[in-house]
DNA sequence: ACCTGTCATACCCGCCAGGTATCACCACGT
DNA sequence: ACGTGGTGATACCTGGCGGGTATGACAGGT
């Protein structure tokens, strides 16, 4: 009577998304009648309306945009109790595959604190098998959310933590890495108004889940085009210091003194309870 | 092909529960026999046995105790998405019910605090409108979850706030609370180790998710009881200093030194997205 | 051996999810 | 005004599968 299908919520959210029943119906791999069935009898159960259509196209109305977000994690949820089940299963097989982690870390992120990670918790006694899955930084929450990764390490203030439980591993400063023969490159420190409008050298603007926000810096999209920019004289940039790692000859770094730190986490879903998970966190904040 | 549907769950849930196919069947209104296939139609299109049936009765696997964990949290989450979903319809409805927001306090905690919440937050413009439903201290995070509730005042560290976003409020030492006459009640100040094992003034105990911890202690399910066994001379309790409101004559407070500080947040589902929402946590950070 | 309690199998039925064909409607061209 | 294309809704049919009843297989307790 009142408990929703996963197949409705799919249907909904196809159709929230492309906001248009015959597309929605062909992303599904169906037809479209039923789909309208099936998102009318949606409506009818919750006994409210979700969609406006009006004469050429469709609208999502506020208890559609509730549904949309709701629905959205109500899917991510099951599809991370499916994926789980699967990888947990067999493990108790004997001499099956061993309980395996999935860690999800940003490209090139921190990677001294990840090799010493790995490192101490291979040394633990009864430590599962860690698979290191490279993302785009917008991705991990959602690989979390939807059970493709058990774990990641994460930065704010990039990203959020919501709905995740997490421990502090490390802070660092930003620094802001010029050419090496620009005169800013001579002071001692620099405040982020100092390099936010330096004529002629903008700052680079990276993507967030895909798009780049308006403004006059060049778009970069990896570390490498981005080194060379800066080589150029073309573009500043602004990193975490650690991030001095892959600094060129003709790179100077100088420390901002008001950048917010970039604060390393170790974070996973809150309501885990594995414990292979426990055993990786323990390792990372002894370290 | 891959996903689970929220039926498939919930049948599974029932029987992992009950570990017994003819109870979890009659739970769930169905006869045996189909929900028997049901779970095995399940384990072949996971891949995974979750079930160990010997003789006599039936077992999780490892697997079936992560579908268990995750497979809850699932359906709290399609749940939460149905009610939420239900409530937001008619907001747009001209003249309809105003936008509302369900608050989950534990009885009688934080009282002082609530009322100024709740006067403050009428007398912002836009407000919603606040159904207080007081429950539990260990439901408010079920509450949250499958979304009978938007937001909670929450009391760390008896909550968890694991998978909520939150902003604490308030922060208060602890009391010792004694009967009047009693030795201990002169002193200035008494530490956890002095109360916890009183002479024939064992601690009283709560329930804890409605199971009592064994010890010596009375077991109390509410505040007048506790009240009146203090006054009788039969117990102490430890509770948070804003309790002082309902002390009776016949009791003596005492600050304990060394009790953990208790911290009043408000919380609410890290993926909410609700601007009546975000009005009350500012309301109620800038108390 | 018997009975008892467990879960699995066999078989049947009715419903509903999904497909095809078609309609009703509106915004466009001209 | 009149077609025309593109939208979502309706009508109707069919097959699969979810669910019920009856029964089997099997292990313990007596």
């Amino acid at each position: 009577m009142d408990t929703l299908e996963t197949r409705e919520l799919r249907y909904f959210v196809a159709v929230a998304e492309e906001l248009h029943f015959g597309r929605a119906a062909e992303r599904l791999g169906m037809a479209q009648p039923p789909l309208s069935r099936a998102i009318q009898q949606l409506e009818r159960r919750l006994g409210v309306c979700l969609l406006e259509r009006n004469r050429r196209g469709v609208r999502l109305t506020g208890a559609g945009e509730v549904l949309l977000h709701e629905g959205r994690a109500a899917l991510d949820a099951t599809a991370a109790a499916a994926r789980r089940t699967r990888r947990a299963g067999g493990a108790d097989s004997p001499g099956g595959p061993r309980n395996r982690l999935v860690l999800a870390v940003k490209a090139a992120a921190s990677h001294e604190l990840l090799r010493k990670l790995l490192d101490a918790y291979a040394a633990e006694p009864d430590s599962a098998e860690i698979e290191v899955v490279p993302c785009a930084i917008s991705e991990q929450e959602e690989l979390l959310r939807d059970g493709r990764a058990d774990v990641a390490l994460m930065h704010t203030p990039w990203n959020s933590l919501a709905g995740f439980d997490s421990e502090a591993l490390a802070t660092e400063g930003q620094i802001a890495v010029l050419p090496a023969g620009h005169p800013l490159a001579a002071r001692k420190t620099l405040s982020l108004a100092d390099v936010s409008d330096i004529p002629g050298l903008p700052l680079a603007r990276w993507p967030t889940r895909g798009v780049y926000a308006p403004g006059p810096g060049p778009e970069v999209h990896n570390q490498t085009q981005l080194a060379q920019l800066i080589a150029l004289g073309r573009t500043v940039a602004v990193v975490p210091d650690s991030a001095r790692s892959w600094l060129w000859a003709e790179h100077t770094a100088v420390p901002l003194a008001d950048a917010p730190p970039v604060v390393t986490h170790i974070a996973w879903p809150a309501h885990s309870r594995s414990l292979a998970l426990a055993g990786l966190v323990r390792t990372a904040v002894r370290l």
